[in-house]
DNA sequence: CGCACTAATTGGTCTGACCACTTAAGTATG
DNA sequence: CATACTTAAGTGGTCAGACCAATTAGTGCG
């Protein structure tokens, strides 16, 4: 019944993304619902849903629970330049790394609604700088940002220059988020 | 039962990340089976799968069909830094963009088996640049590569300057291979 | 018109099953 | 004993169906 390819995964993507130019959708368009298109593509919804989760590591779709699927405004493929642009005209200088890594984790730092379980969270890893980093970066919950900061900490990494931030330094962090705003 | 996190998925990525930390393990190491990790991890195989998959295009996991998950070799890594490298000591101009691809599909074609079914699949797409450049790449079934690829191939499509390679050129690509070796 | 409520839609997760491939143990053969 | 073959267990890949949670679109009432 199955046609013998090499990888559906693969071919589920180019299914997927072949659709969206057929379908002349423009960033911000929502596709077919899951459901659908496992029906039209002739394959599982657990497929789809691969082939949509890797779409959107690549920064082309963006899910929304109980929503969609849509088109990723272009805006945010903007990142990719961006970094390769910084790491590039500075040719790739240890000291550039890091205050690239420190860039990236201001940034999330100021785009992050602190709450008490996040604080909690960072607080349980607060002796290990790279864990502790890590998640902050991953409480943003934004994809393209945890690929981008992952190419830049392992540069990083590589550079093999022990702890990015002291302890002191990160208990500092997270006191100074205490003290911002939280809702009720 | 469920504890109320923001986002079950990147949690899920980061328990498995930590759980390779805790194992100790190094390039080229077996990860737990993915039935192995839903239990460990209480969480269910689909889940597990999809943290495996995002793990996966991140270059840091590697799956092997029949075999098991493994860390990937650091090589892999390479690839990024070459990357960067590039497209930043080139400045990004339009002619390195076009050359980057170029050479990228060059990799690609020197390192996929050609078989009979590849070919097939090339030459029902041989008249779009776009698709047929697109499903070379992905015949190559490496994540990374497809991410490096899929991020160039942006800047590519940025420029606007129509396709990459002329039919005929697609055609000559298409004969060379065929003139290749291939098993049986 | 606007507000509250309801029903349908959609992504997120779970369970269990079967297939295809790999690996390794077991067995027969020389 | 060593080798080659067969077999069984293990693993990732895919599928089907179900339920949950969040959003959205209607619907009716005031």
């Amino acid at each position: 019944m199955h046609e013998k390819h090499a990888s559906s995964f693969h071919e589920n993507i180019s299914k997927i993304r072949k659709l969206i130019v057929q379908s002349s959708l423009v960033p911000g368009d929502r596709l077919p619902s899951e459901r659908e298109l496992a029906e039209t593509l002739s394959i599982s919804r657990a497929s789809v849903r691969e082939a949509l989760r890797a779409l959107s590591f690549l920064g082309i779709v963006e899910t929304r629970r109980g929503g969609g699927t849509f088109l990723c405004e272009q805006d945010r493929h903007r990142y990719i330049e961006i970094l390769s642009e910084f790491i590039v005209t500075k040719q790739t200088k240890a000291t550039d790394i890091v205050e690239m890594l420190k860039l990236l984790e201001r940034m999330a730092f100021s785009e992050i609604k602190p709450t008490d379980e996040r604080l909690t969270q960072l607080e349980a890893v607060i002796e290990d700088d790279r864990t502790f980093r890590q998640r902050l970066i991953f409480q943003l919950e934004n994809d393209l940002f945890i690929r981008i900061w992952s190419e830049v900490n392992r540069f990083f990494e590589g550079l093999d220059v022990g702890d990015l931030y002291t302890l002191d330094e990160r208990k500092r962090f997270v006191e100074t988020w205490r003290g911002m705003g939280m809702p009720e």
